[in-house]
DNA sequence: AACTATTGATAAATCGATTTTTCAATGCTG
DNA sequence: CAGCATTGAAAAATCGATTTATCAATAGTT
């Protein structure tokens, strides 16, 4: 469209010749620095409103100390769960005059510390990074090494560097447990990714553990693949194939929860009717589909929340040792959690 | 850990004097520029090698006529949909050596405005903007007021300032058209958000124009709202409780498809039992609950592409008018898809 | 041998802000 | 009224790169 002069944008030395004062006032002015006579204030003011002048953030960022930028790095933007991470780390970050960069790292270690690098970089002033791993993984230690300023979130327990925020992975798996066991259910097949992760640890120990508590002899399967889903799966299709028959699935990722459902899908079992199931992460559709899915909710706004208010601390200067937080889940019981079936499942296997 | 050494990354100063060169001839180097002697350009290297250097894009960018940096609008980030974009954008831009910045409009065409502006400070080389309302909305003519380069994505048709790439909702509303009378229904009800976006349009008279060429006499019912989710579950539960008893619902949206899914549970409708479901936009979720929902998958990635494609020709200075590029989508009948159901539907639950 | 081209590199200007330094004008004190 | 402190603003340095202008040393011409 018509007018070119749009094309080129007033620059702070454009608006102190229309002030008539120097650049050195117009950024004072900007700033709300009172030792400017209140005569100059307005006319900075005018000239600004005329102009349409606007303070162009890479060029006062390269001056300044410390560079207005978070980064994030997330393992993927396609959950509901990192989707809405995103949202909320990008609205805490512009609610102090910040602009988050994310990018995912595709749970790939290479790519993580590649962006790791890329962050450094720019310069953050800080990185919200969810490791692909844990706190032990490459990215930590990247940070440690360029003397980053982060913080750990979602798959990470404690570090002694860095701050982190996660969900209470233990408690809310001994609720799940509770759930289960009360239920009647002495047969349960656990399934997650990761296996070496330090959060996959506590979800399995915190099941565990307070299902054995309740009752010794209650028989917990595990089924952990390292990283890809079909592996799991596959592990999964075999373990039923064998004739287990436990009758409830926990599920330590949403991943696992798919799987789990689409094998009983293949073998014509329906929740809870033939086995319950329940899982790490909510999504929408839970709530929707039939049966309606049980799942632990966690609580991304508080965890956002947190590794912000920690972030931009550190940001600030704070020092003393790095805090581990932990956030506490929700479990909504929904209608994939039942008794456990009264007799075998159809197609041979032992009942309870 | 120990070492404060690391806390001040090297400046190609620092380079130039260790390589014993200046600045202006490292930076030659770093851009593969041949005139310089094959000796300096080794000292360059070593230099580079030493101190571990890696060019501040804040800096560079600053000199530069164009800024490595594309900025991207989507209206959020929860959805499988735009969490996928985001990771092909993302991707696409890295590969040109650029940087995205995504942020998400909420939904809000002021929010939507707010981020152009931000993105115009940043004096990014390029914008993908997925609209919240179509291509007349107030991003469009932000865009344009300001004389940014830009794309626009998804929820557009064509447009006379700027190139738009999004699915061929048209021919994919056709396609389940077909899909529906071939399977004998003849009441079919369509839900969707934003009745006045050009997309919405042509989705909702794609299927109109082809059910009717095929049977005249076929009673199309619509139901949409303008924004809000809320108000279209109780318009569509109204319409119900009216007595209404099509034989199929065709969501334009996922959130549609979700309403309606929970609107079938409340009164105890099964898939596709009573009741048939097809909607816009697959998620993961879909193929694994029971049954399995019928959705027209929008092709992701060539949006992304072709989107990228365009917006990079323009960075680039390609002239001419915009074009406007409709992707081809694909129908996934699932199990949610059957034949009318041979009586009126039961007032209450159904069995299995 | 003198003069022009060529080559390769350096110095300086630039991008658009912030921050520090310098400086002029005013006010106050004795 | 001289001397000093205060106030407010301009000038200059800075951030870290790129780009342009300038310059010295060599090569080539006649």
């Amino acid at each position: 469209m018509s007018s070119g002069a749009v094309h080129k944008r007033p620059s702070i030395h454009d608006v102190a010749n229309h002030a008539g004062v120097s650049a050195a006032t117009v950024s004072k002015v900007m700033h709300g620095v009172s030792t400017v006579k209140p005569e100059n204030v307005q006319r900075v003011f005018e000239a600004v409103e005329r102009l349409g002048y606007r303070a162009d953030p890479l060029a006062s960022d390269l001056r300044r100390a410390k560079r207005r930028i978070i980064g994030a790095i997330l393992p993927e933007f396609e959950s509901e769960f990192f989707g809405s991470m995103v949202t909320h780390l990008e609205r805490l970050a512009e609610l102090r005059g910040y602009t988050l960069v994310a990018a995912s790292s595709g749970e790939s270690e290479e790519r993580e510390a590649e962006i790791l690098r890329r962050m450094q970089d720019w310069r953050v002033a800080g990185v919200v990074l969810a490791p692909v791993r844990d706190e032990h993984g490459r990215g930590g230690e990247l940070m440690q090494a360029h003397g980053m300023t982060g913080v750990m979130i979602d798959r990470v327990l404690s570090d002694e560097s860095f701050d982190t925020v996660s969900a209470d992975s233990m408690s809310a798996s001994a609720e799940v447990a509770r759930e289960l066991i009360g239920r009647g259910h002495r047969h349960v097949l656990v399934v997650g990714l990761g296996e070496q992760g330090a959060c996959v640890r506590a979800r399995l120990e915190g099941f565990r553990r307070t299902a054995e508590a309740l009752d010794p002899k209650v028989q917990i399967d595990v089924i952990l693949c390292e990283s890809d889903v079909e592996p799991l799966r596959a592990s999964i299709r075999d373990y039923f194939s064998r004739g287990e028959r436990p009758t409830a699935v926990f599920s330590l990722f949403l991943k696992g929860t798919l799987v789990a459902l689409s094998e009983f899908r293949r073998r014509g079992w329906h929740c809870p009717d033939d086995i319950s199931l329940v899982g790490f992460d909510d999504a929408e559709w839970m709530s929707v589909t039939w049966p309606t899915i049980a799942a632990v909710v966690q609580p991304v706004d508080q965890i956002a929340a947190q590794a912000m208010d920690m972030l931009f601390r550190r940001i600030d200067g704070e020092t003393g040792p790095p805090t581990a937080r932990l956030e506490r889940c929700q479990l909504l019981v929904r209608e994939s959690v039942g008794a456990p079936s009264s007799g075998p499942h159809p197609g041979g296997g032992a009942g309870q």
